[in-house]
RNA sequence: GGUCUGGUAGUUCAGUUGGUUAGAAUACAUGCCUGUCACGCAUGGGGUCGCGGGUUCGAGUCCCGUCCAGACCGCCA
């Protein structure tokens, strides 16, 4: 038997037992009379004692020689601590060993496994395995098992089957770039990797099965973020006989008893906000409502009062930033060069402070009287002591820019506090955006999402103006949540890819399958699909998915653990009758 | 595809205006230490300054190229 306790379990009631522990060396302090080490599992860290005078001469000589993540055995009696550590769940006891097996050596680690690591993101991921043993990993890990387990007892207990559904499916050219996968016994053909079971999960509703999830990996072969991978975990969801109502209580359910279980918050119901709002007070579709500097726009209020950069612009719009008048000149110069700077790029910032004494003082004092700056602090909700920063241009640029300031002012003011959550959900999407590079129609959400049902008329006469029947569950300023009503109807989804620009051949090639299945007596539907990477980072109040995850691959896609992607053999490129053209030179 | 930041000891980093033998902390090794728990003290070993080229009497430092990493923009129906 390797061991009759873990490391984390052993109190006071069991001093005097003889008890046998397996583990790690975390660390092993030699005081010369004495020797300490602390053996480390998953389940804590308990303190073990070579003592030249107790312990048995042989012992206490190989204790010497032990070192970092050595994993040992031993046998030993539990006593109380001379002087305790109240920082272990095991600081009352240590075990006085009599009896030591090393089970396995190691190589001293190439980075400190403590809780704060001396090493860097390459290296730690590199040995993904040492990282591991580290406490703060491991507990996101179990974090995520939490979690996953949660929605997993939800779901089940609110009548949802979970179906596994395939991952080697057909390419299609809407969306994200495909994984493809060449088929050997198919020669020249390949198989993609789903970027969501979305037809599946549709399929099954009119297969009958009513209630479905699924916990699942979808690839997507795009750039990567801190909150992007390319292989990640989607909560997937689809009901039968529901409209969007019933979707959105389902699974706010859903999210309410996760944050009550799992942070023990409760939150009553979420707030919803249009599309449009969201854009207009946030200039973002996924707002981080946990603080306010909401936009003002002051188009009525700037315009012919002489300033023409102001006359020439579409849009005109401003936050109140609190507390922040007594910024000096170079801290406005400064956020001025930030919202200059190429990833932000917008032209300038004009910049009003509400003074204490109730006076006005802005960069464009020559072109707007105190009585003008106060109907801009009142518009965009300024208090005396806020400073308002203003941005200028063409409406969805200015939004966006204006955006990026609200959350870097955020960030650097300490208001997106990780342990407050603010859910929210956003509606009514657009259907369609027109794609001007391509000059045609995009789906914004995809392409099986109904349109608002009063709304089919407009389809014809002006389809960018249609509304969709689609929702995102918007957590902290992250989209953690994004569904629709699908279309049941064969006629209506083929009216869709025809405005998509599909010619009705590739529409039949592509999608003939499901538009088939739908003249077989498909029931309306919809569904709803989660990102569980983002999901468990959120709730464990990080914005980085990586450590969520056990095996992350880094910001160029690639795995250096075992280094892939790699090149494959010849004969495995024979086989599949591949040629492989000219490489970028190494 | 692009922007920005970084690459110096096993590791994390400092390195001023271009100027002597490139430093610190930590890790590691050895010795000492009668209760440690970030143990302490002493000693020691450890460097292709990412790579290639250029400027210069002289380059870790300046310039050009390139590779790698991270954050972001595009992209992610």
């Amino acid at each position: 038997m390797y061991r009759t306790h873990d490391c984390g379990s052993l109190r006071l009631d069991d001093i005097n037992q003889n008890v046998t522990l397996s583990g790690w060396v975390q660390k092993s302090r030699n005081k010369g009379f004495i020797v300490w080490v602390d053996l480390r599992d998953r389940y804590g860290i308990t303190q073990l004692i070579f003592d030249e005078k107790r312990s048995p001469n042989n012992v206490f000589e190989i204790a010497q020689s032990i070192g970092r993540e050595f994993v040992i055995q031993i046998k030993g009696l539990v006593i109380k601590r001379e002087s305790k550590n109240p920082e272990i769940s095991t600081g009352d006891i240590e075990v006085l060993v009599n009896e030591l097996n090393i089970l396995n050596e190691s190589k001293t680690p190439p980075f400190t496994l403590e809780d704060n690591t001396d090493g860097g993101e390459e290296l730690r991921m590199q040995y993904r395995y040492l990282d591991l043993r580290r406490k703060s990993v491991k507990e996101k890990l179990l974090f995520r098992s939490k979690v996953s387990m949660e929605i997993r007892k939800y779901l089940i207990s609110a009548g949802f089957i979970d179906v596994e559904t395939p991952y080697l499916i057909k390419s299609t050219p809407e969306g994200a770039r495909d994984f493809v996968v060449p088929s050997r016994m198919n020669s020249g053909q390949f198989y993609a990797l789903p970027q969501s079971p979305q037809t599946f999960k549709q399929l099954l509703m009119i297969g009958g099965l009513d209630k479905y999830f699924q916990i699942v990996k979808c690839f997507r072969d795009e750039d990567l973020r801190a909150d992007r991978q390319p292989e990640f975990t989607q909560i997937d969801c689809e009901m039968a006989f529901v409209n969007q109502e019933d979707v959105i209580n389902q699974f706010e359910g859903l999210t309410r008893h996760l944050i009550k279980k799992l942070k023990g918050v409760n939150i009553e119901s979420f707030p919803r906000m249009s599309y449009e709002e969201a854009m207009k007070t946030y200039g973002n579709d996924k707002p981080d409502i946990r603080f306010g500097m909401l936009f003002g726009e002051l188009n009525d209020l700037v315009k012919d009062k002489g300033f023409t950069i102001f006359d020439s612009e579409e849009l005109i719009a401003g936050i109140a930033v609190p507390d922040a008048a007594t910024y000096t000149r170079k801290e406005i110069d400064g956020l001025i060069d930030w919202v200059k700077h190429p990833q932000v790029g917008a032209k300038g910032l004009v910049w009003v402070k509400c003074n204490d004494d109730g006076s006005y003082k802005s960069s464009v004092d020559k072109f707007f009287s105190e009585t003008q700056l106060a109907t801009w602090a009142e518009r965009t909700g300024a208090k005396i002591g806020d400073l308002i920063l203003i941005i200028s241009g063409e409406i969805k640029t200015t939004r966006a820019q204006l955006s990026a300031l609200r959350m870097e002012l955020a960030k650097r003011m300490g208001l997106r506090d990780p342990e407050v959550f603010a859910p929210l959900w956003i509606t009514d999407f657009p259907l369609l955006n027109w794609d001007k590079a391509n000059q045609r129609y995009h789906a914004i959400h995809h392409p099986f999402t109904a349109p608002k049902q009063d709304q089919l008329d407009l389809l014809k006469t002006d389809p960018g103006g249609v509304t969709a029947n689609a929702y995102d569950l918007v957590l902290n300023g992250n989209e953690i949540g994004g569904g629709s009503i699908r279309i049941h109807d064969q006629k209506l989804q083929s009216q869709i890819f025809d405005l998509l620009g599909f010619t009705k051949e590739e529409a039949q090639a592509q999608f003939g399958f499901l538009m088939n299945a739908f003249k077989y007596g498909a029931p309306p539907h919809g569904g709803i699909a989660f990102g569980l990477d983002r999901l468990v980072s959120i709730l464990g109040g990080d914005e980085t998915i990586r450590d969520f995850i056990a095996f992350p691959k880094n910001n160029s896609g690639r795995d250096v653990m075992i280094d892939a992607p790699s090149k494959i053999n010849d004969s495995q490129l024979k086989e599949l009758k591949l040629k492989v053209g000219p490489q970028k030179k190494e």
